[in-house]
RNA sequence: GGCCACGUGGCGGAGUGGUGACGCAGCGGUCUGCAAAACCGCGUACCCCGGUUCAAUUCCGGGCGUGGCCUCCA
């Protein structure tokens, strides 16, 4: 049984080999919680859940360690905060939003099937570890001081650009944008920034100010796995700059030792065949879609794709899911099952080929199909995914009454109006064998 | 402009140097008053052009197309 994983940083499928198999360690980049999460940001919580349950099934549940941060500080979650903040400070404003979003990230999250992390840091119960890791940084020639920044010095480090396989002359050839003037370098990047008095802040060496974003996650990850840790993961769009910052800032403070040895990046989701993007106003929330599907249609939608494949949201796809699901959760054996079957963890195995292991689902036994759906983070129960009940119950079960009595009299012509008359009304009746009648919502 | 992915049947989606994964839809059958569900069966797909090879969808080169990153972004 060995797990191989595609990493990002040698661009090939490896063998995993954990630095301690009796704490195993995974750290991947959470929310910023300033706005409701959309089904693009699921794609990486659920993945990496699947993940998380893998390793544990590997290694033990005791045994692996999964960090997802939670950014709260963030200069769009001070704009936000100014524009609900009435009356009030500032720092109330930020508190309540971060807090407020946060608390429906986890809903969301939860209803996708997800499990909490062993740890969820917030950024600002990490502060002083960020100055620590900046005073370091500027110790050892790594980042310098400017009109109250402190900037890291991307020249110092020889390997920048190692994650995104880019050379520094190729970013400063292909940059769009402005260069800063505080900046000596053009792709120095910001680790600390001032805050006037408007902006949430902390004191430190250079005056009150804020963490750069990237600072967060490599003081964080510090704190709570250490110098070097097994696994980071997060969303493609990270590589750059994101994860090559953190790279180049954790290492140089760590005389080189490296941040994380495998590095993950899952794959881009659009909606309807289209980028999706506000304007377009094709952006959906998680709660829009969980008001309308069960989170486990969401969650097989999601994994019917390799993680590091785009994904084309539609409909049609969740639909197909729905279908999928309602049969397995009745062919599946009760829970209590954890057997599955060796093809089925052989894919998952094999860089968590999802669209494999629900191939090798679809040929196993009901104990089996149980046991892979549980490891997934799915719960075989129909009630989980039954139709939610907008119905009247009773007037449906009285028109199937009505029409079972002109069965009998084989008046089928009245019987027959009966059944359209609930298909108009979306409702699908089963005769089934037993000579009872069921019926179930059409889509 | 620079860097990088991807292009498989009606649709979704794995995979492989040589017998058409898997699912959804569709069609046929069993069953049924008729349906539905369930079960059984049915499909000669790999963007184009070259090259390597006994053999390429799979490897190499070129082309076309789609998408991503280079700026906040999962």
């Amino acid at each position: 049984m060995v797990l191989r994983l595609y990493n990002t940083l040698t661009r090939a499928k490896e063998e995993f080999v954990p630095l301690d198999t009796s704490r195993v360690r995974m750290y991947v980049c959470g929310p910023t919680v300033y706005d409701f999460a959309h089904i693009g940001n699921a794609r990486p919580v659920i993945v990496f859940d699947v993940l998380f349950r893998l390793l544990r099934h590997l290694y033990g549940e005791a045994h692996v360690e999964y960090v997802r941060n939670v950014t709260d500080i963030d200069d769009k979650i001070n704009a936000r905060a100014q524009e609900r903040r009435g009356s009030r400070a500032i720092l109330d404003a930020v508190r309540e939003l971060t807090a407020e979003t946060g608390r429906i990230y986890h809903e969301d999250v939860a209803a996708l099937g997800c499990l909490p992390p062993t740890h969820e840091p917030r950024a600002t119960e990490f502060v002083p570890g960020m100055i620590a890791l900046i005073e370091r940084l500027v110790a050892g020639g790594h980042a310098y001081e400017s009109e109250g920044h402190v900037l890291f010095d991307v020249s110092s480090n020889p390997d920048y650009g190692k994650l995104a396989h880019r050379t520094l002359d190729e970013m400063i050839a292909g940059a769009r944008v402005e260069i800063a003037p505080y900046k000596r370098g053009p792709m120095d990047f910001v680790l600390w920034k001032p805050s006037d008095e408007t902006l949430p802040g902390w004191p430190s060496p250079w005056g009150r100010g804020r963490p750069g974003w990237h600072t967060e996650c490599s003081a964080m990850s510090e704190a709570l796995l250490g110098e070097t840790f097994d696994i980071h993961g997060g969303g493609i769009d990270l590589v750059f700059p994101h994860h090559e910052n953190e790279i180049a800032q954790s290492e140089s403070a760590h005389a080189g030792r490296a941040l994380a040895r495998v590095w993950l990046h899952n794959g881009f989701l659009n909606a309807e065949g289209e980028k999706m993007s506000k304007s377009l106003g094709n952006f959906v929330t998680i709660r829009e879609l969980l008001a309308d599907w069960p989170g486990d249609v969401l969650r097989l939608n999601m994994l019917r794709t390799h993680y590091r494949q785009p994904i084309d949201w539609t409909v049609r796809g969740m639909n197909e899911s729905w279908t999928i699901l309602e049969r397995w959760y009745e062919g599946a054996e009760p829970v209590a099952s954890r057997r599955m079957g060796e093809p089925f963890l052989d894919a998952l195995l094999d860089d968590l080929n999802t669209p494999q292991a629900i191939a090798e689902l679809h040929r196993a036994e009901p104990e089996e199909l149980a046991g892979g759906l549980v490891l997934l983070g799915f719960s075989p129960d129909p009630g989980r995914i039954a139709a939610r009940p907008p119905i009247p119950v009773e007037e449906i079960a009285h028109d199937i009454e009505a029409r079972n009595s002109v069965r009998k009299a084989r008046n089928f012509q009245e019987a027959d109006r009966i059944r359209e008359d609930l298909a108009t009304k979306g409702i699908l009746l089963e005769d089934n064998p037993d000579g009872t009648t069921s019926w179930e919502v059409k889509r």
